[in-house]
DNA sequence: CGGGCTATTGAAGTTGATCAATAACGGTGG
DNA sequence: CCACCGTTATTGATCAACTTCAATAGCCCG
């Protein structure tokens, strides 16, 4: 199988010995089961990792208990880099599915920004890029309804599973719980359901046991009110490339 | 007066050389008038911003012509970072009060990648921060009450405002309007002000004509239920400098 | 077949939004 | 200095969205 390096190449094409390096990177990898963290808030920070297969879960712990899910991660993503400004670890990352991962230590970050600074700078691209979806996240919830932001996340989650060759014809794997769903959109359980159960009788989508198929597109978009423009640059790199004046 | 680099600093102090040419990216600053944009959504990203003085915000605009306001920016602060993955800007950065701010281009920062990894580290590191801060403002948003965001924002502020030197003996400068702080929020005007005015009742805050003064720190950290620890890892340089096998 | 998690549904209660009106403030020109 | 105007803050009343509580049904797994 071809591991997921669509996020890692989309700002910066790999050479041959980088794309070398990169698989050489993939050696050790780690299983963890469903619903099984793979490190804790709080942790003293030893690296980041690499989601080779299977979903997995960013969240915040509130004092009062309740939870926030920031991020839902896919094959192919980074996680836990948000951390590494920190001693301690201010994000909890969860197996949502069954999961493969793999680690890099922090040393491993530092020797990538001195001796491979193309890749460092496709790297810190990468997590802007997470930043702007961050941003898009905070504005769903923060300013739209509870239809709203469950439109736009499904479009979101396609296109992502898209990039990633996980959707076929509108057609995708939908392995997270409606509790789980409810945290990460900040609405109770019950909520979401209702709101699912009128999303599916617009008959925009259909779902069945763990998968979700979009049926009306365009329906849906009406729907997401929300959904923000696209403005990938994957030029990004030619545009910061070009020497110039510093 | 001192240019405001204690964000620059954070993680890694600068050489005597890269702070003389750090003093020397300030000259050419420009001044912006409160209420004006410095880069709309949608336009091309031509570079990033230093906000040398003022308050700026980072916002976001929805279809049906509501905005989040996704962050406060104050003296110190980056400004476009994240668009900086894009072609064209993914938010809408405006100043808050008047402001004063410089320009970098882009390829400023590719040069910055490939020459200084130094301070590309440290700018990289201070990104993940700033992701980290964004999270935690999700987390807000999506599960607390109005009173709890409300604290939780001050003191965030007050705290960044020390950082910067803006703030002494729980007295600052609070010169957004409450519209703009609903936006912020995600709530309605009219509810930050019942909220703010209920604030005020508990005797934990004072608000006078643009300032604020908290009288009672414990009192509003007990308000702000899901106030985070804070996880501030000044040594993460250290950690990744740290040579080890890639 | 049972046990536990997950989904679904109903009813009642809250928070916060919306609509609408008034008061206070800040800056401007006369 | 004052009158005026637009912006901002404040308050009341009503309304809608969403939460909470509670109960039942379905599903998966051993």
């Amino acid at each position: 199988m071809q591991p997921p390096f669509h996020r890692l190449v989309e700002f910066v094409p790999l050479s041959a010995e980088e794309a070398e390096m990169a698989r050489g990177w993939l050696v050790d990898s780690r299983r963890i089961a469903r619903g099984k963290p793979i490190r804790q808030e709080g942790e003293p920070v030893k690296g980041v990792f690499f989601l080779l297969d299977g979903w997995a879960g960013s969240s915040l712990l509130l004092r009062d208990g309740r939870r926030q899910i920031v991020k839902v991660h896919l094959p192919g993503d980074m996680l836990g880099f948000p951390s590494l400004a920190l001693s301690h670890a201010g994000e909890t990352l969860e197996a949502l599915t069954d999961a493969t991962i793999c680690s890099f230590p922090n040393a491993a970050i530092g020797r990538m920004f001195r001796e491979l600074p193309r890749l460092a700078m496709a790297l810190f691209l990468s997590t802007q890029k997470e930043r702007v979806a961050l941003m898009q996240k905070l504005s769903w919830v923060g300013a739209t309804s509870a239809m709203e932001r469950l439109t736009a996340f499904l479009l979101d989650l396609h296109h992502r599973l898209q990039a990633a060759g996980l959707a076929q014809a509108g057609c995708f794997d939908f392995p997270i719980t409606q509790q789980q769903l409810g945290e990460l959109l900040g609405m109770s359980t019950v909520h979401i359901n209702r709101t699912f159960k009128s999303l599916d009788e617009t008959g925009c989508i259909s779902r069945g046991r763990g998968r979700i198929e979009v049926l009306d597109f365009a329906g849906l978009q009406r729907l997401a009110a929300s959904f923000p423009p696209d403005f990938a640059g994957h030029d990004a790199w030619a545009r910061l490339d070009n020497s110039s004046r510093f």
